[in-house]
DNA sequence: AGTGCAGTTGACTTT
DNA sequence: TAAAGTCAACTGCAC
């Protein structure tokens, strides 16, 4: 066995995946603490491939490689983007340099690259390499039991953001891997990365932010008032720690302000926001928890009530409307084409979307769900199919919510300005008719009849979710979907309602464990 | 002035 | 992050 000298620099190798940032980046501080740096993205192809995966994706991904870059460039030296499969570039890594450490953030990601990393592992053991992971935002890996779930997360967070590493010594890159260098030409040059992430958090939180909470909800004003945040918390242009550090500075600043002078609203909304920060983590810690929550229901209960399999003829033909907002009614079509034009929609429009496919088109969710994680630029495999399933109803822990596209449509554009800029074969219509053409005396040219029959198809998919729910073996086995995914957070609870005078006693509706949930 | 009543509101339940 | 239905309290108004 070679004795490796304590002089010895051993080289570090940093390996970004999903966390394209020299801010607050822990795998980078502990590198340059222990000798040498290599900064190491790996272009991909195989992720690229993947059903999940969009040339939307790869866009801003590589716009935010080049930001990396520069930076590296600026301090000294480059950021290594050879193209591979991780293990082949590993081991070019290590026949040039002998041997290596190598740092990383853990990754919480789709089936493919869970089994990378299982396989780099194994190939990491096999060549004594040791491959430091650190944790990612509030995420737990081998997490035991989520009661303690959101302590975990407060601890995590309560640390202040890393700052760059104090000294940093780079790796001398050999003549034979220069082909590996970054060459930022030929990179797109879109304005993203870091920076940016903390132009959009900075501009949320001192004024764009100010109304997050009522403007967040419709598509009309959630595109300037929501953070935009996403993709960078997706590609780890920032870190969740930084966002609500910058939150606390921005609401201790608010709280110096007399009450009077503070801009109404703002502390509300980025209370609102804050608690969303939390949410994004324990919903990725869903699926790295249950990686399978990828392709399977959490509750196998609801396994076969939507067909699994290949999509028939009627399926197939409803999923390709819905996927180009075709579908008939306006308000989804609208917010469809808005999002495959642009890569980003709100939330509530998300939700929208999703239970149209699953409830009205009674589509299997992971068949939508592709089609929304590829037009997402902000796709973040935990997150999303957490929600898709969430939003199917086939979690057994939710409440299931099934959104009427007409409702949505006058609650949320009521003067139909949305469906007139995304629908402009509808542009032409009245407000009071604009959510309901097919109920016009002249039928809007060029524009299709509804796919599906509101009502009957919001019915048949009532009875089926709820009775399925309502089986006592689908009742009893919610209870270890719960154990393992189940939010413990009561501040997302609804307080406890205080008992109302000459009403009849409150029945108990579910176990008190279940009310706890969101 | 007090009563009856249709319509509204809000809290809560069911699906 | 739902929507629809139920129930009781409340409101405005006509007598």
């Amino acid at each position: 066995m070679a004795v490796v000298s304590a002089q010895t620099p051993v080289l570090q190798v940093v390996w970004f995946k999903r966390d394209l940032r020299w801010l607050d980046h822990a795998p980078l501080v502990n590198a340059a603490a222990s000798g040498p740096v290599l900064m190491l993205w790996i272009d991909e192809p195989q992720m690229w491939a993947q059903a999940d995966a969009s040339q939307r994706h790869r866009d801003f991904a590589l716009g935010c490689v080049a930001s990396l870059a520069a930076w590296v460039a600026e301090q000294g030296s480059h950021l290594c983007t050879p193209c591979g499969d991780a293990i082949d570039v590993l081991a070019d890594l290590k026949a040039v340099f002998g041997s290596f450490v190598m740092h990383s953030f853990e990754e919480t990601g789709n089936a493919w690259s869970y089994e990378r990393d299982l396989v780099v592992a194994s190939w990491c053991r096999a060549n004594r390499i040791i491959w430091h992971e650190s944790p990612c935002n509030g995420v737990v890996r081998r997490l035991s039991s989520r009661d303690r779930w959101s302590q975990h997360w407060a601890n995590r967070m309560s640390h202040a953001p890393l700052g760059v590493p104090l000294a940093l010594l780079w790796a001398a890159i050999p003549k034979n891997l220069s082909h590996w260098v970054c060459n930022r030409q030929t990179q797109p040059q879109t304005a993203t990365g870091a920076t940016e992430a903390h132009a959009l958090l900075d501009s949320f939180l001192m004024v764009r932010g100010q109304n997050y909470r009522a403007e967040m909800s419709s598509p009309l004003t959630a595109a300037d008032s929501c953070s935009r945040l996403s993709p960078h918390l997706a590609w780890g242009t920032i870190s969740v720690r930084e966002c609500v550090h910058a939150v606390w500075v921005r609401r201790t600043a608010l709280l110096k302000q007399p009450a009077e002078q503070r801009p109404a609203g703002f502390l509300e909304s980025i209370k609102s926001f804050e608690s969303r920060l939390h949410w994004h983590c324990h919903f990725i810690q869903k699926l790295e928890s249950e990686p399978e929550i990828e392709w399977r229901n959490v509750h196998r209960g609801f396994d076969g009530i939507r067909n699994e399999g290949d999509p028939c003829e009627t399926e197939a033909q409803l999923l390709a409307a819905w996927c180009a907002g075709q579908t008939g009614y306006p308000f989804v079509d609208a917010c469809m084409r808005s999002l495959n034009a642009t890569g980003w929609i709100n939330f509530r429009m998300r939700a929208m979307l999703m239970s149209f496919a699953s409830y009205q088109l009674w589509l299997h969710w992971r068949q939508s769900g592709l089609h929304l994680a590829r037009q997402f630029i902000d796709y973040e495999p935990g997150i999303h199919w957490s929600q898709c399933q969430m939003q199917s109803g086939v979690t057994g822990i939710n409440t299931v919510r099934i959104y009427n596209p007409i409702k949505q449509g006058i609650d949320q554009d009521p003067h139909g300005s949305f469906v007139r800029q995304w629908v402009p074969e509808l542009a032409y219509l009245t407000n009071e008719t604009i959510h309901t053409p097919w109920l016009c005396e002249v039928l809007p040219p060029n524009y299709p009849m509804p796919v599906v029959d509101l009502k009957l198809a919001t019915q048949a998919a009532k009875d089926a979710i709820y009775t399925q729910k309502a089986k006592p073996k689908v009742k009893a086995d919610a209870q270890a979907v719960y154990e393992k995914h189940g939010s413990r957070n009561p501040s997302r609870d609804r307080p406890a309602k205080a008992i109302r005078p000459k009403t009849r006693a409150a029945p108990q509706t579910g176990s008190a464990q279940m009310s706890l949930l969101f």
